[in-house]
RNA sequence: GCCGGCGUAGCUCAGUCGGUAGAGCAUCGGUUUCGUAAACCGAGGGUCAGCGGUUCAAGUCCGCUCGCCGGCUCCA
């Protein structure tokens, strides 16, 4: 038998028979890489321990610590699921089992639905599997004779994605009595599941299709250690905690109210001051950076938006419309034909463009009842929105000074996690989209030429252009690890010419301009939640509701406590008096959990000195000093928003 | 919209087998005047989400509606 040739990460080379499995190896190398791989990559491809290898091939073994082994191992945790539940609940159908970011889930057909009893019960059975060290082994079926053996089995779902998907001869595993149509890799069997933890049911639709039936998906995750898992748990439990749903009403910042009807917000005056602080300082940026402040109605004719093309193209996202004599009235669910009318209001020349027309604009969209989610996803919200009208040769530094506000965004309000995505279009199907090829070879360009010359990394996400145009998406991160969409840039190459806008060019010429719609923080409503999470309640002294409260110590000290939020106010801080009858302990208790930056204690020695006793909410006591220094201090902050202090 | 869970005082929650409503915090009144995370005493507060049904009797059982939560689908 010819030998084959294996090639380590490291370089070295190594002579092995042909047809030795991976496994065997590992072990030729140690006892140690033998009992902790997970799978192999052999020339790229990630394969079973084991595969035969009759190749000469590069090798690489997949631990623990690497994120490919975490979702092998994960993937296999899935099957562990799979091969619980089929074994405790023979009418339960398997459907797909994939790794996701934090687990795995697999969904399943049946009747009746899991409680949170048969979740504790598989749980026992998995750990059985694990204990029995069950082996998952690779078998290799032709095509038609494996989905005999599926329909023996009676899992029709499963035969219906062999009819999809599956090679001439498809490769299926085995966990004891559970067989999977997989393609693998898998752990070599399931005693190296250390850690799991089955986490929720919930309802799924069978391959994402709403038509199709509806599914039943458990949630799982799996680690490595038994610690890792905890760290996980731990982790939830304290993203819960800086839920903005749980902290607005903590922190009376904001509500939602049945009476009113879901997904609409209520500012208290906790959150008003925020939003008044985050919108001043939008407006300041915006006006710096050459944009004008428009307003436009909340309600407009009906046929405007069908000019638009919103009642075709958004119909299902539009309240009704309403009857006004005779005419049909449509609450806007965007802003941009206000802006066009206002555009087409006058003549416009080329010496006009840039025009960037801004409106912190509210508008209404219908959501579907069960989509609503606090403050990141509801039925009414304000966007701070633009749109640039310009000539195509103005795009590339348009998009760059939108995407550089931006990115002063993140900075101002102290965001570090986020994904930049370039949508463009599917080059399959040009007729899905408006405008023409070359318009969009401009734009798509335009675009990626502008990250790229700022350096700035962006996942390409060829088909997930609008119709209208290709765009930027910046998401952020939430503490649930939840990636929410904020800033969008995004061209327009169909609202121009669908309302016959124009600009009288050098060569006296009418010509259509080039819209760019964008929007930073998106919806303020939804930038309010990140940002209430993001800092848990504890914001920055100059988003802080009330920035610094006086706390005297009896009320022999009011006097000199009236002084103290008397000066501080005057000098434009948030200033609060305690002066409840409550002992200092309480007062302080209460206003850590209110997360106020800033305790002044005053007592006999303050009042002396004109000081205040300082109380950071996060370091505690913070020492004497006099007044007029802490009011530079508390100034400074706010002049400089600073995100850490 | 779909699947599942849930809805009791302003908030967080208890309420057994169907027998007529309870705690802590908050609020209000009083006492206490206090040095860095909860003083003490007392009082008020409920259409048990809404509507209908079963029953001698419903917070509890059944149906419908509304809303919330976890997902799916769709999105800023």
């Amino acid at each position: 038998m010819p030998n084959i040739v294996l090639t380590f990460p490291d370089g070295a080379t190594k002579e092995f028979p042909s047809g030795i499995t991976a496994l065997e190896v590992a072990k030729s190398l140690g006892p140690r890489l033998a009992a902790e791989a997970l799978a192999a990559k052999v020339d790229g491809r990630l394969v079973d321990l084991s595969a035969k290898l009759e190749e000469s091939a590069p090798i690489q073994f997949i631990t623990p610590p690497s994120p490919e082994g975490l979702e092998i191992y994960r993937h296999s945790s899935a099957h562990l699921l799979a091969a619980a539940v089929t074994d405790l609940f023979p009418d339960a159908h398997p459907g797909i089992g994939p790794p996701t970011e934090t687990g795995f889930f697999y969904d399943f057909y049946r009747e009746r639905p899991f409680t949170e009893d048969d979740l504790k019960k598989i749980e026992a059975r998995m750990q059985e599997i694990v204990n029995a060290d069950v082996p998952n082994e690779r078998v290799h079926l032709p095509k038609e004779e494996g989905k005999k053996v599926f329909e023996q089995m009676g899992e029709f779902l499963k035969c219906q994605l062999i009819e999809e998907k599956a090679e001439p001869v498809f490769s299926a595993y085995r966990t004891g009595k559970f067989l999977d149509f997989c393609r693998g890799p898998h752990i070599p069997s399931m005693g190296r599941v250390k850690a799991f933890k089955l986490l929720s049911v919930a309802g799924a639709y069978w391959k994402g299709d709403e038509h199709s039936h509806p599914m039943q998906r458990i949630y799982g995750t799996a680690f490595f250690s038994k610690k890792d898992l905890d760290d996980f748990l731990a982790q939830i439990e304290e993203a819960k905690k800086r839920d903005h749903r749980r902290l607005g009403k903590e922190l009376d910042l904001f509500s939602i109210q049945d009476d009113a009807g879901p997904g609409l917000i209520f500012w208290h005056p906790k959150g008003g001051v925020i939003r008044k602080e985050i919108e001043d300082w939008l407006r300041t940026e915006l006006l710096a950076r050459g944009y004008d402040l428009v307003f436009t109605p909340h309600a407009m004719r009906l046929h405007l938006w069908e000019t638009s093309g919103h009642t075709n193209f958004y119909r299902e996202n539009m309240f009704g419309a309403m009857d006004v004599e005779n005419d049909h009235y449509q609450l806007k669910p965007m802003n941009c034909p206000g802006h066009i009318l206002i555009y087409k209001s006058r003549t416009r020349s080329y010496r006009d463009l840039p025009l960037r027309f801004a409106e912190l604009g509210t508008v209404y969209r219908y959501e579907r009842s069960g989509v609503m989610h606090g403050l990141m996803r509801v039925r009414g919200f304000t966007q701070d929105d633009a749109h640039i009208f310009c000539m195509p040769d103005q795009l590339e530094s348009e998009v760059q000074a939108c995407v550089e506000f931006a990115f002063l965004v993140l900075k101002t309000f102290g965001f570090d996690r986020y994904q930049v995505e370039l949508s463009a279009r599917d080059p399959q199907h040009s007729e899905h989209y408006a405008g023409t090829v070359e318009e969009w070879n401009l734009a798509e360009g335009a675009l990626k030429n502008t990250l790229e010359r700022m350096n700035i990394p962006f996942k390409h996400m060829p088909g997930e252009a609008v119709f209208y145009g290709p765009k930027i998406d910046v998401k952020l991160v939430d503490a649930i690890g939840r990636p929410w969409q904020l800033t969008t840039v995004q061209f327009d190459f169909n609202l121009p010419g669908r309302f016959g806008l124009e600009y009288a060019a050098a060569d006296g010429h009418p010509h259509t301009p080039v819209m760019v719609h964008r929007a930073l923080l998106g919806s303020i409503e939804r930038f309010f939640g990140v940002l209430i999470e993001h800092y848990a309640g504890a914001f920055p002294v100059w988003l802080a509701p009330v920035q610094a409260i006086v706390l005297p110590i009896s009320d022999k000290h009011l006097g000199y406590a009236r002084e103290v939020q008397e000066e501080l106010r005057r000098a434009g801080v948030r200033v609060q008096l305690d002066d409840r009858n409550e002992k200092l302990n309480a007062r302080i208790r209460d206003a850590q959990l209110q997360k106020i930056p800033f305790m002044l204690v005053v007592g006999e020695r303050e009042a002396q000195a004109k000081a205040v006793a300082v109380r950071r909410r996060d370091t505690g006591d913070a020492g004497s000093r006099p007044l007029a220094q802490f009011k530079e201090e508390v100034r400074s902050l706010i002049d400089t928003r600073a995100v850490k202090w």
